[in-house]
DNA sequence: TAAATACGTCAACAACGCTGCCGGAAAACC
DNA sequence: GGTTTTCCGGCAGCGTTGTTGACGTATTTA
């Protein structure tokens, strides 16, 4: 068993009989299927990363999510941390009611709407989170060196334009809250 | 209920009490936090493209990253499918029944060992990979365009570097595959 | 007061991971 | 040539994380 698959054999038929001339065409085609690559080993890797001390308390990469977000947005009510995640309120309900169990999230409501249940990490809840981050910090610092500084600012250009307009105006929101850079 | 949730109030509490001079050490970790937050919306937002036809056919995304592995590498083997994927024998097992009942993926006795059953896709499934493939291509060439050339070598680099040794090598296996461009 | 909203919860279910075990065919080894 | 290993398929069972739908309660809003 090779840990790593053989390219396989160069694909004797040409599949698709290709008009004269669609070079281009081609080489773009090539270029998205790469991208297709790059996005699945690079979030499942980069996911991975996190993945052992997760193990290790039982907890799952859903339970991370959560504790991503709200340790980025303390405060946050529950109805936008689910507009955030894009899951059902079941699905939150479960990973979050975990979460407050083991005393690594806290609730407390809302002073100007008292329906509210704000969301924060507690002191363990912030310790856990900052290990879970450190790893991937790890991960992600090592590609940054190693890419170099203008990959990094087209890594940021490229991934923004993928994701839909809603992700966007949350990603410019939330760059105002810590650092003062505002819009790029 | 906002379809965009707020930046949450500037959190009234500096947290950590941070040390003297660690603008820039601040500045380092909202960098990597802000990629966290891009690899998570690009890679939903981007995989979600093709959810439309999936739904319709009833198939999943563990279906459409078999489709898209086995187009890629006509002629796998099932333990090599199985490397790439980091599943297990029986997870691929069932998505790769249900895409050979369906008369997507044909399987015949590799040449060389008759123990093997070679994978690729039929002509049904070529074309359903094409209708997928096509919506995830419309999402990244409007990126693509979007960032402009150089920042997509950026975008390339980067996300080479997050992954693992072994997915960098499959790809620059299967770089020479399609394209004689070879190491890039 | 009535309606809408924010949140929690229960039931049931589906997709997709996992482990462990068994079996058959073919290859590889001695 | 016989033993062992490998490649693959199948079965049983389970866990996580997603889904829908419905209901209840507190609170705000019209």
């Amino acid at each position: 068993m090779s840990a790593i698959p053989r390219p396989v054999p160069p694909s004797a038929e040409p599949k698709a009989p290709q008009p004269a001339g669609t070079g281009l065409l081609f080489l773009r085609e090539e270029e998205i299927r790469l991208a297709q690559d790059l996005l699945f080993f690079a979030y499942r890797d980069f996911t991975n990363a996190a993945d052992v001390i997760l193990e290790e308390l039982e907890l799952g990469r859903a339970h991370h999510r959560a504790l991503h977000f709200i340790g980025r947005n303390p405060g946050i009510t529950v109805s936008d941390l689910l507009v955030l995640l894009r899951i059902t309120k079941q699905s939150l309900a479960r990973v979050l009611s975990a979460l407050i169990e083991r005393g690594y999230v806290a609730q407390t409501p809302g002073s100007a709407d008292r329906r509210q249940r704000l969301l924060a990490l507690t002191a363990s809840g912030a310790a856990l989170e900052r290990r879970l981050f450190e790893r991937q910090r790890d991960c992600l610092a090592a590609a940054y060196r190693e890419a170099g500084g203008p990959a990094v600012d087209g890594f940021r250009r490229v991934m923004r334009a993928i994701m839909n307009e809603s992700a966007r105006a949350y990603l410019d929101r939330a760059g105002t809250r810590a650092t003062r850079s505002g819009g790029r």
